[in-house]
RNA sequence: UGGGGUGUCGCAUAGCGGCUAUUGCAGGAGACUGUAAAUCUCCCGUCUUCGGACAUCGUAGGUUCGAGUCCUACCGCCCCAA
């Protein structure tokens, strides 16, 4: 039987201590991280992002931080293949190869595989868009309902984004969205074990406070000054980088934009526990045994062949 | 001890005697298949078969058809005077 390779899945929310528990278990199987976050594959954001600094990245290499410009495309689809692409050069140093983030979507992406859909051309969304335009929501609706009435039915009809994805992708394919729609899991030729680092909810807040802090402190007003700078971008509309364009349009000040960016990491942080929640393969660690119980996990799997 | 003020949800706050007690902050739950740190939904007095039911504005009385709102007493807090 061939030796199936290890992909180690390093989540949680955000602020939980992934990063710490991936450069380990990099370190000591001598393997490279494939980092699975919306927001540090762009550059620029290092701070806002709590991208792995140069000592981390120094520890054990790390794929997809900072690789991509602010007006860059990119999406969960992209990183599924992206990642797809990297993971055998790992497998080729070391059985286990490493991925860390909290962008639940792109891990699900890579660890289940998103359905075949056509991308969406330029002049498909330009349409579409001219409809929102126009026609409002109502507009885009009154479509979706003609070419998906599947999906008309079943989707949350406040949700502009999902409906307008909708009706893009079925002029674009040329048959309804929800039949493209399979929910099929995909066979990968790896070993997925997921791994995140539990910690009650006073705990993670407390940290979530004192780094947003700490970010303050490290520059972040004049990191997302120079990110705006370049342009008003889908990168930018981060968590960190809002709060502080809105305190540059003199919006809110900033003592309050520090706390709202406080206030929405927290809310992230909770959002993200909520998509794990529905994960039953995800092994919750306690912190201070979190490297041991995930090597102890992994040797396992490595000898059972 | 006297005089004045004040008491509304975890905190803050609105409430000219009359429909469901307002709003903000904070908090909780959930959805999620190509921008996902995005986008969206719900709860936030108690119980709930999720349609509602029952409460409630410091406490106890009173006036009134009707009281968070007016009156009295008490309790707590704040200010001034001693």
């Amino acid at each position: 039987m061939d030796k199936k390779p290890i992909l180690a899945v390093v989540t949680g929310p955000t602020a939980s201590g992934k990063t710490e528990l991936a450069i380990r278990l990099a370190e000591h199987y001598g393997t490279e991280i494939v980092s699975a976050d919306s927001r540090q594959i762009f550059r620029d954001l290092p701070i806002g992002t709590a991208a792995p600094t140069a000592e981390e990245r120094g520890r054990a290499f790390h794929h997809l931080v900072g690789t991509h410009a602010l007006d860059a495309y990119y999406s969960a689809s992209q990183f599924e293949s992206d990642a797809l692409a990297i993971l055998p050069s790992i497998w080729k140093k070391s059985p286990v190869a490493v991925v860390c983030g909290g962008s639940m979507m792109y891990i699900d992406a890579l660890c289940r595989g998103l359905d075949d859909m056509p991308t969406v051309s330029d002049s498909t969304r330009a349409y579409v868009l001219s409809m929102l335009e126009n026609h409002g929501l109502e507009g885009v609706l009154a479509q979706l309902e003609i070419c998906d009435r599947d999906y008309w039915l079943q989707v949350d009809r406040s949700n502009t984004r999902r409906v307008v994805h909708a009706v893009e992708i079925s002029l674009e394919a040329g048959v309804p969205y929800s039949s493209l729609r399979t929910g099929r899991v995909a066979e990968r030729p790896f070993r997925i074990m997921k791994f995140a680092i539990e910690r009650s909810r006073d705990e993670l807040f407390g940290r979530i406070n004192a780094r947003v802090d700490r970010m303050i402190a490290d520059g972040l007003e004049d990191e997302a000054r120079r990110a705006f700078a370049q342009g008003d971008f889908n990168s930018l509309n981060t968590v960190g980088y809002k709060e502080m364009a809105a305190y540059f349009r003199g919006e809110m000040d900033f003592d309050t934009a520090v706390a709202r960016i406080a206030k929405n990491t927290r809310v992230y942080a909770k959002k993200q526990l909520t998509w794990m929640s529905r994960d039953p393969e995800i092994m919750r660690l306690a912190p201070a045994e979190a490297f041991d119980e995930a090597v102890k996990a992994i040797d396992a799997q490595l000898t059972e062949y």
